[in-house]
DNA sequence: AGTCTTATGTGCGCCAGCGCACATAGTGCA
DNA sequence: TGCACTATGTGCGCTGGCGCACATAAGACT
């Protein structure tokens, strides 16, 4: 867990807030137009660096995040040092959950997994128009049970899958919050986001090059064949996908890729 | 999994109302008095038996439960047949966030692990008072986070704690909703809800009847010294536990015992 | 080109938990 | 009292994943 506390900045770049828009991200994209109007003055557009840590475990959020083409690893770290991912976070959902909840913090820590950018949102300004009772609090409580769902399944998956099983998971997890099939996360993180052995990931990984499922070399990792990958899954992740369509169609959005 | 879709039946008794308040639940007791007046009305107290399922998974919900001595758990069963506990509800929460939630159903099922009384409310009352979006609705999103907090913990318990640590866990998780020290449960039916061998739960609870900790015989379990359970049980069940303290403070309610 | 660092491959021995088969002991019921 | 059933104990062999100790290879940086 080589994380640095890192102050976020803002990226002033309008280009980037271009190729970037807010509705790029899912939650923020199916909101009605008042709303949007209400709320995107406020959107700041923040570049995500891999590992980042977003918050911490137990402290206070500040911030709500909003995901573009970043992804956000929530995840637990026990008192040996131990790790373990618990959900994951695109440009499906969004950082701070726990804010409009009540908690104002979490027992998970938020990891950036992937590079890439978030709007990011005063939480403030989040419980203001959550506190309006309208779209937002519909919208956000059905996030909150997609969350829920993810959480659920991740227990079952690490009760009862093989390392091989619960990788093709992720990195099916990992490429449908991805602009293309390409992930960047070396075997050694992927293993302290499962929670298991770097060798184990060794092994799983290259039976599936072998399979000529993915290729992939230090810290790249290319998915070529899609369905093989689903194959060769267990349930779990289709059961969390197929929850998520049914709880968050999409109305307003575009089409995934 | 010998459980019976039997239909849940209203307890006429008023003695038993009596003995069974509304508010030997927390969340019900936490209720401002204004929403006891308009929601108490609607309660029904039932009698719950054990193996009884509440919800299946996938169905939509028709009523919430608020247990009062009686202990649910939330389980996921594969396609396989093999299950896992997810969550657990006792008087400290409720079954069936997913109506609030906007999901009307949930890919778990709900179990009654411990026989004993509940008041369901009809889900059309309980989302009418959630939508006017006073002191349910904070309570009920207080609550959800508990159930985020221990879904997490599930699945971090799950990766890397053993039997006998997760054991321990299941058994504070179930006498700190319990009138008393006493577990009704089988090995058997402990090991489907921790989705492990039964042969494995023999084990555990064998080592921990030596240490002088539980007694059990036959489907009765009694926690001699509950100190050394939780010394011997894994960190997973003081985080749940802190969190849903801090989360869920007890108010108006009575202390527990 | 050479060196350093980082990522990945590999080969141990070890143990928890699994699946199976069967033995034993409470408990209820005729 | 005896029988049947259910819950628990026990003993296999097997496998997946662990911890450790290295070997190798691919970039990165002079």
């Amino acid at each position: 867990m080589t994380t640095e506390p890192s102050a976020t900045q803002a990226a002033p770049d309008l280009k980037l807030a271009a190729i970037h828009p807010p509705i790029a991200n899912r939650l923020l994209c199916e909101l009605p137009d008042e709303v949007k109007l209400r709320l995107f003055p406020h959107l700041e557009l923040i570049e995500l660096k891999l590992g980042q840590v977003i918050s911490e475990a137990g402290s206070k959020l500040r911030y709500v995040y909003f995901p573009t083409d970043s992804i956000i690893s929530l995840l637990y770290v026990m008192e040996n040092g131990a790790s373990a991912e618990i959900a994951v976070v695109g440009n499906d959902g969004m950082v701070g959950v726990a804010l409009f909840m009540g908690g104002e913090s979490t027992t998970s820590r938020a990891v950036v997994q992937s590079a890439g950018f978030a709007y990011r949102l005063f939480g403030q300004r989040l419980k203001d128009e959550f506190n309006r009772h309208g779209a937002l609090l519909h919208l956000l409580l059905r996030y909150s049970q997609v969350l829920l769902t993810q959480m659920a399944q991740t227990a079952v998956c690490n009760r009862h899958h093989s390392i091989e099983q619960q990788l093709c998971r992720w990195l099916l997890l990992s490429i449908d919050r991805l602009p293309n099939d390409h992930v960047l996360m070396t075997q050694e993180l992927i293993a302290n986001m499962l929670g298991v052995r770097r060798e184990g990931v060794t092994d799983a990984a290259g039976k599936l090059q072998r399979l000529g499922i993915i290729n992939y070399s230090r810290g790249h990792i290319e998915v070529i064949d899609r369905a093989l990958l689903e194959k060769n899954s267990c349930e779990c992740y289709g059961v969390v996908l197929h929850e998520s369509e049914r709880l968050m169609p999409r109305n307003h959005c575009c089409k995934a890729r």
